[in-house]
RNA sequence: GGGGGAUUAGCUCAGUUGGCUAGAGCGUUUGACUGGCAGUCAAGAGGUCAUCGGUUCGAUUCCGAUAUUCUCCA
């Protein structure tokens, strides 16, 4: 059975047991400060756990593409050794929102593998959660009695809290979990161990396939456990590993999954699979990563330098690496790749055909910069042979620096002192590891309290679309402490506060009730959630608040909201419709807006695309908001969806004439678009391969930018005595300077030719040497040249210039190379002279530079240079 | 969010106890050689040493702040 086939009939099956199949959402999170990727397959589902959000249905089923780099079995350094962890993996999964509970979900769980399927009963194991007696849990009897019905009691295995009992974090819902095993090995390995006493010992032949999730209570702050309301169904079956077993290999990474891709990176490395062990690891791990980076770029994130975007470029350096070492991969070749895996799976996931030229863009230029860090960190190193020429061990310390300030990689630091027959300080390295990460524990503590329920099970109905003010009564409420500052988190009943989502920024504003006044910082959307954070603790708690919305900023942030809809428009009518939001930021005094496009944009585009929105503006298009459309209707009326975006089944359309702009869109819109007033892109840049960024101003932020640049015009012109043709007097104006500029140079030249010809002809002769000891008027720069020019006019001179201006006095020391050589030092030298003008000096043996405040003193200082000849 | 780096010519980068008139390669301009191109040779242009402040006789170099960026940890 080809992987194609194994996932249409799991879905097929729940679809016949009345799920609703929906579509993956993406794999990059938004709108969820606690996770950056999804990890699982219920995490599109967390709302509806958390009971923030009423479920539509009530089964559903999916494959869900997840992404997965640390954790208890997911460290990335171990991808790629092993032969079925990934960091990039789809999760098949059916649940229960309230709906059927341990009963059907095992039962279904079972007809799927061993009848449709056709799985040997014989190879499969299942556990159930053996209780926990700090947490005070019985064994989960329940699910072992349905599963006695099914299978031999011998195959049923008691496990612990860690390996079955699932949380989703610290605190919130949780439950037991039952997971079915299967024993791959060969009859002979079966009959000399039996494969009960290998589950979940990290065998690779002997692996967990599904986990069936029984959420039935929540965890609290305080470790305590409380039963659900509602009780839910939450399964997550790996779909390569299924693949695997269905296709009777003993990995992952021989499923048709892999194989295509690994023998494609084998040719273009001259190797074959299967041959090497090291050279396999780094196929695996290249075909592993690929797949990681390809679906991460293609829901919308690209590499960046910290957060999820780190996370991304962390793993696409380990592929680098990997074929740098092991394949010997000196330039970009990963990029090379994503054609023939977008032909692999286009087809159940359509975003990387439409995004393959950006994805490839944006890995060759990622690699290129990681290869160039790598030449750097091995130029480091090797600086550090040529300055420690016989260490035998290489300092932890050093190796330390190199991986985290420069980014060189631990591995190739070892591997490359194995080559020179050397050491490294582990333990040295690794003491600074734990320093760093101690330090960023000390940072990050954050405590979250519980909440506060004041009006359990009410849902927040948001009223900012068309009002700033209203009542309202808070639903809850909690406290949150980071080092820095404390803040409140509050629920409200009814809110006309605006969540930050889209790129709109959240309203700030106030809570009023009495004489007690809350300033709402900020407000943000957890898990479908509108939180607002308040920077005092709520008081009169159980009193109705007033809640308004600061006017001036919203309004200010939806002028930009509109002309940003307008500018997208715009751009793709100037560009092409390859230009796709890559990212946007929409606050009160200005917007910003990174698009997909390949090349800088000229003046002339710039020019085009304003005068479009401005356009736009002064027809005064009215903004029609369409809340609650069908998706399929949305699309039908030209609505741009974005990728990396979930939507709903509902949706919200904002058009601004149905030829020009129709948008998803939940943010804050202008009612027509003549209020925005004026449109100005203030810069355009690149932030990544293929992916340009525009900042712009709207309204009175534009005119300000106007103004300013009028202004600065007018200043010039003004210095240019009004003159009509600026342009001209400026390129005259910078002509005529460089022109005099060298004309002076050279008569300065001249001059001061002609003054050390006088200085020359007027030297004293003592001894075998010329001495030069004058005051002269010039400033320091050209003092110190004519001196330099004097050292090297005869064998054994010796020059002291004194200068002074405003009462500072100067002196400048030169020597010839002959009197160097004898042994005397300008330096040391003026050191002594400066005493007389009360300063201080020093510099190089042939010319040094003193200064101080005393002119009566010159005579003297240059007596004093003249003794060192005498002497 | 925390730590550590970096910012020098259009690009990639040198520039260690603070002191030479701030350099190299590539690119660019001009000229010469060749029938043309490619190429070779020669000459030249191009720098507020990120910004602001401080220490100093003197700062690209040391210190502080800001901006941008890289990197590691969370």
């Amino acid at each position: 059975m080809n992987s194609s086939q194994v996932r249409k009939v799991f879905l097929d099956f729940f679809k016949s047991k009345a799920h609703q199949i929906v579509p993956s959402a993406p794999m990059v999170v938004k709108g969820d400060p606690t996770l950056m990727f999804t990890n699982a397959g219920m995490n599109q589902f967390k709302d509806i756990f958390l009971g923030n959000t009423k479920p539509e249905f009530l089964r559903a089923a999916d494959t869900q593409k997840c992404l997965r780099v640390s954790g208890k079995h997911n460290d990335l350094e171990e991808v790629g050794r092993d032969t079925y962890h990934h960091t990039m993996f789809e999760m098949l999964g059916n649940w229960s929102f309230g709906d059927y509970f341990k009963k059907e979900a095992i039962a279904w769980a079972w007809e799927l593998l061993t009848e449709v399927y056709g799985i040997d009963k014989e190879s499969l194991y299942v556990t159930v959660f053996g209780g926990d007696k700090a947490d005070g849990m019985e064994a989960d009897m329940e699910a072992y009695n349905y599963w006695k019905a099914l299978i031999p009691e011998e195959r049923i295995l008691y496990g612990s809290k860690k390996d079955n009992f699932w949380e989703m974090g610290e605190s919130g819902p949780c439950g037991p979990c039952s997971e079915i095993h299967i024993d791959i090995r060969s009859a002979e390995e079966k009959k000399t161990l039996p494969g009960k006493e290998l589950v979940n010992k990290d065998h690779p032949e002997v692996i967990e396939i599904w986990n069936l999730v029984f959420i039935e209570f929540n965890r609290l702050a305080n470790g305590s456990l409380e039963a659900l309301p509602a009780r839910h169904i939450d399964t997550g079956m790996g779909f390569e590993r299924l693949s695997m077993v269905m296709q009777g290999v003993k990995s992952n990474y021989d499923t048709d999954i892999f194989v295509p891709i690994i023998n494609e990176v084998a040719k273009m490395a001259g190797v074959t699979y299967g041959k090497n062990e090291a050279r396999d690891i780094a196929l695996r791990v290249v075909a592993d990563h690929l797949r990681a980076i390809t679906f991460a770029i293609a829901d919308g994130q690209l590499p960046s330098n910290n957060g999820a975007g780190y996370v991304i470029r962390r793993i696409l350096r380990r592929a680098v690496r990997y074929g740098y070492t092991f394949l010997n991969f000196d330039e970009p070749f990963i990029y090379k790749l994503v054609s023939l895996l977008a032909k692999q799976m286009g087809d159940v996931f359509p975003e990387l055909n439409s995004q393959k030229t950006l994805i490839e863009q944006v890995i060759k230029e990622e690699e290129t910069a990681f290869l160039r860090t790598l030449a750097q960190g091995i130029k480091k190193f090797e600086a550090y042979f040529k300055e420690n020429p016989n260490v035998k061990e290489i300092d932890g310390e050093f190796a330390f620096e190199l991986f985290d300030t420069f980014g060189f990689p631990i591995d190739l630091t070892n591997l490359m002192a194995s080559e020179k027959g050397v050491s490294v300080d582990m333990a040295g390295f690794e003491k600074g590891l734990q320093q760093q990460k101690e330090r960023s524990r000390k940072a990050a503590v954050k405590t979250t309290d519980d909440w506060i329920e004041l009006l359990p099970d009410t849902e927040t109905t948001f009223v900012g679309y068309d009002t700033l003010e209203t009542e309202a009564q808070i639903v809850k409420y909690r406290k949150v402490a980071t080092k820095k500052k404390t803040v409140f988190e509050v629920v409200l009943d009814k809110t006309p506060f605006y969540a930050e989502s889209g790129g709109q920024v959240g309203d700030r504003g106030e809570l009023v009730a009495g004489n007690e006044t809350l300033h709402v910082v900020d407000t943000k959307k957890e898990n479908n959630l509108i939180v607002h954070l308040v920077a005092e603790e709520p008081k009169a708690v159980n009193d109705v608040y007033t809640a308004k919305v600061n006017a001036e900023k919203r309004l200010l942030t939806t002028n930009n909201h509109s002309a940003t809809h307008l500018m997208h428009a715009a751009l793709r009518k100037v560009l092409g419709t390859h230009v796709e939001q890559k990212g946007s930021l929409v606050s009160a005094d200005r917007l910003r807006f990174d698009f997909s496009h390949f090349s800088k944009m000229s003046d002339e585009e710039i020019k085009q695309v304003e005068d479009i929105v401005n356009n736009k503006i002064r027809e005064n298009l009215p903004g029609i908001i369409k809340q609650n459309i069908a998706i399929d209707e949305a699309k039908a009326m030209g609505a741009m969806a974005l990728f990396g975006e979930k939507y709903g089944d509902k949706v919200r359309v904002v058009t601004f004439d149905p030829d020009y702009s129709v948008e998803l869109c939940g943010g804050t819109h202008v009612k027509a678009t003549g209020q925005i007033g004026l449109f100005k892109i203030v810069s355009e840049s690149g932030i990544a391969a293929g992916v340009r960024r525009i900042e712009a101003v709207t309204g009175k932020n534009a005119e300000k930018f106007v103004d300013e640049q009028i202004a600065l015009l007018k200043s010039i012109k003004a210095q240019f005595k009004n003159a009509n043709n600026v342009l001209g007097a400026v390129t005259h104006l910078i002509e005529e300077n460089s022109k005099l500029h060298k004309e002076m140079e050279k008569l300065l030249a001249e001059k001061s030719a002609g003054l050390a010809d006088n200085l020359i002809d007027k030297a004293e002769k003592i001894g075998e040497a010329a001495f030069i000891g004058t005051k002269v008027d010039l400033d320091v720069n050209s003092a110190k040249k004519l001196a330099n020019q004097l050292r090297s006019r005869g064998e054994k001179v010796l020059v002291v210039l004194a200068l002074e201006e405003k009462g500072k006095v100067n002196l400048i020391i030169a020597l010839s190379d002959e009197l160097v050589k004898s042994g005397l030092h300008a330096g040391t030298i003026i050191r002594e002279a400066a005493k007389f003008i009360n300063g201080g000096g020093g510099g190089q043996p042939h010319l040094a530079t003193a200064g101080g405040k005393n002119a009566d003193g010159i005579g003297r200082a240059i007596a004093a240079v003249k003794k060192v000849l005498e002497a």
